[in-house]
DNA sequence: TATGAATGAGCATTCATTCAT
DNA sequence: AATGAATGAATGCTCATTCAT
């Protein structure tokens, strides 16, 4: 079996397992799916990645960078800071509906894990925290905000960033990114 | 073998599946487990449900009766309207402290489910719109809120509510539920 | 549960099990299809029969009884003896169009049986030696035929029954009856 | 577990599997009990086969080409033609008492099958198409037979096969084929 | 590096039968 | 005579992982 294109084994699998994983689920996603949607020899998979569990971090850090850069993009022509944030939600709504509402890769993937695996916890968290972080830095360069709010105001942006995704999924419409849009926008109006 | 206890066959299986399926997660739950946990025969669970999808329907279901519930008796001694949402933060923290922040048994087996399987989802949707019927009673109850503000509103805080439950179970921790409440209170004093 | 017509509990049995039990197949027939479409308890079933392979056993001494009866009617007009015998494969030709080509009830229950299961196969050698004698009678009822060739010629007869219902089985339509039949007056003529 | 013998594990479950649906019965024969008496792995097998059915299949096609030439070889020293379709009965005779009057794998296995599964028929049914070719080929060689009167015999004299496997098998013993062999050349001499 | 074969443990489900009432 | 609940054993099948080459 030959590289049906120009992307290398490990690519194949990594490209594959994020399609399936996001879109089917982690538990409903097998090993042989994988591989035969991949192309890719049994043994080869495991050469490149020691278990599903190692399949799962890669993609969740794929995932991480790509995601964070798709944010990036959408917002480059705000100014940093408010409008950054809130033209967020303009791209949750964006994006999700390009997924079908099929909700947070993150959130999506912790619920329902062996108890052992750490390590998908630990990536899940990572992207959080970093989003998070962005959150802190664009709420650090606006002069409104005092340095002793970016913290706690953070947080509450996150829940409703959270929330947005979540309920979105579960009524599969964008309803919630607006409320969550709108109550932002509240929240740098006080 | 005799029932160990004075519960129903019934009421062993769903007490059991209830926490396994709740703290465990639905795909890390086996049927052997369930029935071994609950002293029950394979077959003897099959009469009582059809499937293991069912059984989920049915902790969903109880689940949602049980959660009101809890909901109801908490805020039972605040005034209806904008004090029972506040309040319900509180409850959402005292809950989640108990589970040692599980998150939301809804919110956690819709994510990784076969596409075919509807009735979980459909359980899930369910207690997501009664529970927004809650907040929508308890804003129409409360005068400062007008009538064409009740629905918007009731979405902003469920956006709260949500992602206050996901959010804590990552961070594995209160503190996204404090961020929600103030938020919440926020939204009240515009 | 009552009884949702006017027959016995026995009779509402042997009615579901041999429609079932012809049409879909003995090992494809579970007990539980039986007493579901019978509307009869599970425990009222083993009260009037002790195994599922009681129940063949009724089946097929009761398909004895109506196939021979059928056969009986079907060539009443002609007369005993060969003219009978020819009229057979008239009425096999009949019977198996109504039956969509579902074969011999008997044939088809032989082959796939646990060992030890002994009263289901004689039940089956019984309604074929029973069907012997009736085309003993018939050829010793013809001046033509001596009686020292009668056993022998029963048997080329019966074994030309057995193969076009088995062929217009496999191949679903009448042809190998009407070859059958050929045959059969070929037999006569010499 | 290492090969307990020269045969690779697909030849392996083909052996067992074929002992097994010939002389238990299709419904009788257990997934683990073919596993275990060719002492593969579970997984291995359904590496080899997708499922029980398609190992019928792949039987009913082995077992095709293995009786196809045992009738062959057995009637290789007969003229083509009438002597070799008489000698087949000769044939019948010998096998089916080697087998203890099992019948033929393809009539024991068509009867008891769930209504889904077509593959199976569809390979008992092209059995009986051959071997009703090879009828057809020696008919054709023979000069005293007419064209068109091939076809029609031809299947006079696979109701003699069918029904002469058939009641061998209910009665256990060989005097349905001694009277088949009988019927099919009284069929000549006309 | 790459591979196809093989594996044990587990999956959800169904079986015919028996029990207690 | 009639019943619904309960059962142990078996069903066909899939899992993530490892082995031998």
């Amino acid at each position: 079996m030959k590289k049906p294109n120009n992307l290398s084994v490990k690519e194949r699998i990594m490209q594959t397992a994020a399609e399936l994983f996001y879109f089917e689920g982690y538990n409903q996603t097998g090993i042989n799916q994988i591989i035969s949607e991949a192309k890719v020899a049994k043994a080869s998979m495991y050469q490149h990645f020691r278990s599903k569990q190692d399949i799962a971090v890669a993609y969740l850090q794929e995932r991480h960078e790509m995601w964070m850069n798709m944010l990036s993009d959408f917002v480059v022509n705000k100014d940093q800071g408010i409008d950054q944030i809130i033209s967020c939600f303009d791209f949750l709504d964006t994006w999700l509906n390009k997924v079908d509402f099929r909700g947070c890769g993150f959130q999506n993937i912790i619920s329902d894990l062996p108890k052992e695996q750490t390590k998908i916890p630990e990536a899940v968290i990572f992207h959080k925290k970093e989003l998070t972080k962005w959150v802190q830095t664009n709420l650090s360069q606006d002069s409104h905000i005092k340095p002793k709010e970016v913290e706690p105001l953070s947080l509450e942006i996150m829940v409703l960033v959270e929330g947005a995704i979540m309920l979105s999924q579960i009524n599969k419409n964008n309803a919630p990114i607006l409320a969550a849009k709108r109550t932002c926008e509240k929240l740098f109006k006080i």
